[in-house]
RNA sequence: GGACCUUUAGCUCAGUUGGUUAGAGCGUUUCCUUGACAUGGAAAAGGUCACUGGUUCGAGUCCAGUAAGGUCCACCA
C-alpha cells in the first residue's frame, strides 16, 4: 500500500479522481427498479457564465445531495446543462462583432445566428468544464442545452399545445422595451430603481380662455408632444368648470387637447391634473382607451425622438431631449417651475438602462394551472426550503399577470408562427401555427420573433429527458427520474424559473394523474447569496468576487467546497470570508494526517467492509475512551443524518468537524499513543481507528469527494477499481446493531467517566501552565479523592500521565501547602510546595472561590423559590439539586484549601 | 404603501420543542518544533444576547412595540 505523504496536495489527487470517476462512468444515472431514484436538475447556467462564488455554493450543495444519496443505495442522476440565455448572449457575440465596427445587420438573421452557434462551440458553456474542477458528479453523458435540436423542438411543440388549448394569444399592448436590446421584456426583467430627477410644473392654457392655465407635474417634459389630453378627476371641484374644454399644447406639433374626467387621477397628487400621453405610458393608455384617444408615439425604438416630436426634439435622444425640452417649455413661458425629486424607475435588467412603456404587438401567455401551482406548495406537495419562500411563491401567483412571451432578438427559438404572405397578421385567419410549418411555405413567411428564455427553461425538468416523445423518454429514465427529488436555487428566480416549472410540469406531464405525480420536484432548496466582506453582493462590475478557480488552486476544490459550506446557514445570506475556505484546507489536511498517523501506527487489518472491522473488535478490552469514541461516532452520524433530512449542511459540517478534529484527533488520538505501547490493547485500539475512520470518510465524502476517495483507498477500505460511492453508508441504528452483534454495548458510566477524564486533564495543565510549567514533562500530582474518584484514575493512569504531561500522579489522604484545583475526580496538588508563590495561589483559589459561591447563591435562590420547586419538572428540580451539592461540596474544598495556606 | 429577513465575543456565525455557568472558527495573549499534522498542540483573555415592555417558577429562545441594516413586491404623474 503507498505511503501517506507528510502533506495533502489536492491538485494531483483531484486530477486523477476526476479522471477515474469519468473513465468508469460513475456518475450515470441508471434505471434500476431495485433501488430507490433519487434525481436533480442542475438551474442551467447561462452558456456564456463563468463560474461564480454563486455557483460554486449552487453546485456543491447539489453535489453533497447527489453523493449522499449514492452512499445511501438509491440510483441517482444529475443532469448538467446550459441555458442559451437570449439576450445575453447575443449581446456577447454583438460585443465581439463591435470590435470588428459590425452590426449584427451586417450579416442577416441566418449568418449571425450562425456566428452566435460559432461562439458556442468555441467559448460557450466553460462552466461545465469549470464544474468538474469543482468535483461534481454530474451525468455529463445527459449534458443538454435549451437551443439543442432536440429541446428545441420540445419547446415548439409547447408553444403550439398551448396555443391550441388558448393559453397563447398575440396583441397590442403596452410592454417593457428595452431601448438598447430593442426588445420587449417582461415584467420580471424589470427591476425598480429610486432615481434623482426633476419635476416639472408645466401649465397648459384654456384655448377658450386665454391667460388662464392648467398646471401638471411631470418628470417627462418630452414626451409633451405626444400629449393628448389632461385628465382630471371627474369629482375635484376646482376644475369641474373645464371639463370638456381644450388646451394648447405647450410644446411639439400645435394642437388643442381636450380635458377629461377619470377616476384614476389622484386628487391629491401635484395640482390634481394629470397630462395623458397614451403612447409612453401604462396608465395614460388605460385612460385614452376609455376615452378613444389616440396614440402618438414620440419615440423611436432605440429612444431618440422622432419627428412627431417637432422639429426642434426630432432626432434628439430622449435624456439629452428631456433637458430640451424643459428648454423649449421655459422659452413658451409654459414652464413655471422645476424642483428635485426622486421617483422610482424601470430598468432593464440586462442592459440596466430605464425601459421605455411602449405600444407593440407581441405574443402574450395566460398562464395554465396557477391554482393547481399554488395548491402544490400550499398542501406540501412540494417543500420550499426555507419554507418562508412559499409566501413569496404564492403572493405573486396571486398577483400573476399575462406573460410576454416574445423578444425581438434573433438568438432564441423563433416562434412556430406563419403569416399568409400580404395578409393581415392580426386576423388568425391568416396564421400557420406548427412545429414544423406549413407544407406550401413558398406562400408563408415566419413570425421574427423569438421566445423568451425562460419560456424555454420552464420546460427543463422534462424536456431534458425527452418528453414528449416515449422512446426518447424511455431511455433517458422519464418513469424512473420524474419528479425530481431536489431543486437547488437562489429565491431570485423564484418567478423567473420555480413557479413557471410547477406550472409546466402540472400542465404537461402525465395529465389526468395525480399531483404527486406531475410536480417537477419535490424539495426546493434556496441558497443564500454571497456578499463580500461590506455585505455587497459580488458581482463582476464591483469585481468584488474572487474567482473560484484561484480558490481551488490555492485551498483544493475540496477545502473550497467545507469552507464555503461551513459559512452558509440555511437560507441566510451568506458573508463571503476567505478564512473559512482556508479553515476548510486545514482541515483536509488535517484529515490527511489522522490517516497517516493510523498508517504509521500499524499494519492494516481486515478492513474491506464494516463487518470485517467489526469481528476485529475485541469488547473485552474496551476501556472508557473506547466506549466514549464510539458513542460520539454513532452520535454525529445520527446528527448527520438529521441535518440531511433538515437541509442544514453547514450544521452537518460543524458536527462532523468537532467530532474529527475535538473527539477523536484531540482526544482519542491522543490516548491512543500510549494504548498502542502496549501489546495487549494495540490490536482493539487500531480496529476502533479503523471502524472510526471509515465511517468519517463515508460521512464526509459528500461534501470533501476528492481526499475521502483518496483516503479510502490508500487505507484499503474499497477494493481495488471500485470507489467509496460503492460503498453503503451505515445510520447510526445500524452501526448499534453490529456492534450488538459483536457483543459490544457501549457503557453509559465509562462515557461518563471520560467526560470527568477530559475536565480533569484540562485543569492538571491549567494548573501547570499558572505555575509557568506548560512545557515540563516531569511534573508530580497528587490528588486527595474517593475510592470511586480514584478507581478511575487509576485505570486510566497512563493515559492521563501521558495527556498531562506528568511524570506520577499519586494518592495521598491530605496534602498541605501544594497548590490545588478541585476536579471531579478529586483535588489535585501540584508537588511544588516549596517554589510557590503562597499569595498568588491564595488570590487565584480566592476567586474560583467567589465564582462558585456566586453560582450557589443562583442555585439556592431557585431552589428556594416555592413556585419552582411546585411547577417546573421533576428532572429539572433533580438537576438542579444535583448540581448545588457538586457546587457545595467544591466550595468546601476550596474553603479547606485556602485555610491550609494560613 | 405592503410582505419578509437580520441584529449574540474584535470579525464571521451556531445556539433544535423556553431549563445547569450562552458556544465554534478566525483574530488576540502566553507556552510548546514530544516520532500524524506549526495547515499543528496546550492554556487564557474576551459577551448587559440591539432597545423597551409583557407572558412564565424560569426568556438569547415566546409575544407586542421601538431602532438600525437588508431583501422582495407595488402603474402615483
Amino acid at each position: 500500500m503507498p505511503e501517506i505523504t507528510k502533506s495533502y496536495e489536492a491538485r494531483d489527487v483531484e486530477q486523477k479522481w476526476y479522471a477515474a470517476w469519468l473513465e468508469a462512468k460513475a456518475f450515470r444515472g441508471e434505471v434500476d427498479p431495485s433501488r430507490a431514484p433519487y434525481s436533480i436538475v442542475i438551474p442551467p447556467p447561462n452558456v456564456t457564465g463563468v463560474l461564480t462564488m454563486g455557483h460554486v455554493l449552487n453546485n456543491t450543495i447539489q453535489d453533497i445531495l447527489i453523493r449522499r444519496a449514492r452512499l445511501e443505495g438509491c440510483s441517482t442522476m444529475w443532469l448538467p446543462g446550459t441555458d442559451h440565455a437570449g439576450i445575453a448572449t447575443q449581446t456577447v457575440v454583438e460585443r465581439e462583432l463591435r470590435k470588428q465596427k459590425k452590426t449584427r445587420h451586417d450579416f442577416g438573421r441566418e449568418k449571425f445566428v450562425e456566428k452566435v452557434w460559432e461562439w458556442r462551440h468555441e467559448k460557450g458553456g466553460i462552466i461545465l468544464e469549470q464544474l468538474r474542477r469543482l468535483g461534481a458528479s454530474c451525468d455529463w453523458d445527459r449534458t443538454a442545452f435549451t437551443m439543442d435540436p432536440g429541446y428545441s423542438k420540445r419547446v415548439l411543440h409547447v408553444f403550439v399545445e398551448l396555443f391550441k388549448r388558448g393559453y397563447i394569444y398575440r396583441g397590442k399592448r403596452m410592454v417593457n422595451w428595452c431601448p438598447v436590446s430593442l426588445t420587449a421584456l417582461s415584467d420580471e426583467e424589470v427591476i425598480m430603481k429610486p432615481v434623482n430627477g426633476t419635476l416639472y410644473r408645466v401649465r397648459y392654457e384654456l384655448v377658450d380662455q386665454p391667460g388662464r392655465f392648467i398646471e401638471v407635474k411631470t418628470t417627462r417634459p418630452e414626451t409633451i408632444p405626444g400629449d393628448v389630453a389632461i385628465a382630471v378627476h371627474p369629482d375635484d371641484p376646482r376644475y369641474a368648470d373645464v371639463i370638456g374644454k381644450k388646451v394648447r399644447r405647450p410644446i411639439g406639433p400645435a394642437a388643442e387637447i381636450p380635458i377629461i374626467a377619470d377616476t384614476a387621477v389622484d386628487k391629491e397628487f401635484g395640482s390634481g391634473a394629470l397630462k395623458i400621453t397614451p403612447a409612453h405610458d401604462k396608465v395614460d393608455y388605460e385612460i385614452g382607451l376609455r376615452h378613444k384617444l389616440p396614440v402618438i408615439d414620440v419615440l423611436k425604438p432605440n429612444g431618440v425622438l422622432n419627428e412627431l416630436a417637432g422639429p426642434e426634439l426630432d432626432g434628439v435622444e430622449r435624456f439629452a431631449g428631456r433637458k430640451q425640452a424643459a428648454e423649449l417649455l421655459k422659452a413658451a413661458g409654459a414652464l413655471v417651475d422645476e424642483e428635485a425629486y426622486s421617483n422610482n424607475v424601470g430598468f432593464s435588467e440586462r442592459a440596466d438602462v430605464p425601459i421605455e412603456p411602449r405600444l407593440t404587438e407581441q405574443w402574450w401567455l395566460r398562464y395554465p394551472k396557477i391554482e393547481e401551482a399554488k395548491a402544490a406548495v400550499r398542501d406540501g406537495h412540494i417543500r420550499f426550503h426555507p419554507e418562508r419562500w412559499s409566501k413569496v411563491y404564492l403572493h405573486w401567483l396571486e398577483n400573476i399577470q399575462d406573460w410576454c412571451i416574445s423578444r425581438q432578438l434573433w438568438w432564441g427559438h423563433r416562434i412556430p408562427v406563419w403569416y399568409r404572405k400580404g395578409g393581415d397578421r392580426s386576423d388568425p385567419q391568416n396564421w400557420h401555427v406548427s412545429v414544423d410549418g406549413p407544407a406550401d411555405p413558398q406562400n408563408w413567411e415566419q413570425e421574427e420573433d423569438v421566445l423568451d428564455t425562460w419560456a424555454s427553461s420552464w420546460l427543463w425538468p422534462f424536456a431534458t429527458m425527452g418528453w414528449p416523445d416515449e422512446a426518447e423518454m424511455k431511455q433517458a429514465g422519464f418513469d424512473y427520474f420524474y419528479p425530481t427529488s431536489t431543486l437547488v436555487t437562489g429565491p431570485d428566480i423564484i418567478f423567473f424559473w420555480v413557479a413557471r416549472m410547477i406550472m409546466a410540469g402540472l400542465e404537461f406531464v402525465r395529465p389526468g394523474e395525480p399531483i404527486e405525480r406531475r410536480i417537477p420536484f419535490r424539495d426546493v432548496y434556496f441558497t443564500g447569496i454571497i456578499r463580500d466582506q461590506q455585505g455587497r453582493k459580488m458581482s463582476k462590475s464591483l469585481g468584488n468576487s474572487p474567482d473560484p478557480l484561484d480558490l481551488i488552486a490555492k485551498y483544493g476544490a475540496d477545502g473550497l467546497r467545507f469552507g464555503i459550506i461551513s459559512i452558509a446557514p440555511q437560507g441566510q445570506d451568506i458573508r463571503f470570508n476567505e478564512d473559512r475556505i482556508e479553515g476548510g484546507k486545514n482541515f483536509c489536511n488535517k484529515l490527511w494526517n489522522a490517516c497517516r498517523f493510523r498508517q504509521m501506527s500499524g499494519e492494516a487489518g481486515d478492513n474491506s467492509s464494516l463487518a470485517t472491522i467489526m469481528a476485529r473488535l475485541e469488547p473485552a478490552k474496551f476501556d472508557a475512551d473506547d466506549h466514549a469514541i464510539l458513542d460520539r461516532l454513532f452520535a454525529t452520524t445520527r446528527e448527520v443524518d438529521r441535518c440531511f433530512s433538515a437541509f442544514e449542511f453547514s450544521a452537518a459540517v460543524q458536527a462532523l468537524y468537532s467530532f474529527f478534529w475535538n473527539d477523536f484527533c484531540d482526544w482519542y488520538v491522543e490516548v491512543s499513543k500510549a494504548k498502542m505501547q502496549a501489546a495487549d490493547t494495540k490490536a482493539n485500539c487500531l480496529a476502533i481507528q479503523d471502524l472510526v475512520l471509515r465511517q468519517t470518510l463515508l460521512l464526509l465524502h459528500p461534501f470533501i469527494p476528492f481526499i475521502t476517495e483518496e483516503l479510502w483507498s490508500l487505507l484499503g477500505y474499497g477494493a481495488p477499481g471500485t470507489f467509496i460511492q460503492d460503498a453503503r453508508l451505515d445510520n447510526a441504528s445500524q452501526l448499534a446493531t453490529s456492534s450488538h452483534a459483536r457483543g459490544l454495548v457501549l457503557d453509559r458510566s465509562q462515557i461518563e467517566a471520560v467526560e470527568s477524564l477530559k475536565v480533569f486533564m484540562s485543569q492538571a495543565r491549567a494548573l501547570k501552565a499558572e505555575h509557568n510549567l506548560a512545557s515540563r514533562r516531569d511534573v508530580k500530582f497528587f490528588v486527595t479523592a474517593t475510592d470511586a474518584q480514584w478507581a478511575t484514575l487509576e485505570t486510566n493512569l497512563a493515559k492521563a500521565l501521558r495527556m498531562a504531561g506528568a511524570a506520577e500522579i499519586t494518592r495521598r489522604t491530605s496534602v498541605e501547602g501544594a497548590p490545588a484545583v478541585v476536579t471531579p475526580l478529586g483535588t489535585l496538588y501540584l508537588d511544588l510546595a516549596s517554589t510557590v508563590d503562597v499569595a498568588a495561589e491564595k488570590v487565584r483559589l480566592k476567586k474560583e472561590l467567589d465564582q462558585i459561591t456566586k453560582h450557589i447563591a443562583g442555585t439556592e435562590a431557585r431552589l428556594g423559590n416555592e413556585a419552582f420547586v411546585s411547577k417546573a419538572p421533576p428532572a429539572v428540580i433533580e438537576g438542579a439539586r444535583k448540581q448545588l451539592a457538586e457546587q457545595q461540596a467544591k466550595r468546601t474544598e476550596l474553603e479547606r484549601l485556602l485555610q491550609s495556606l494560613g
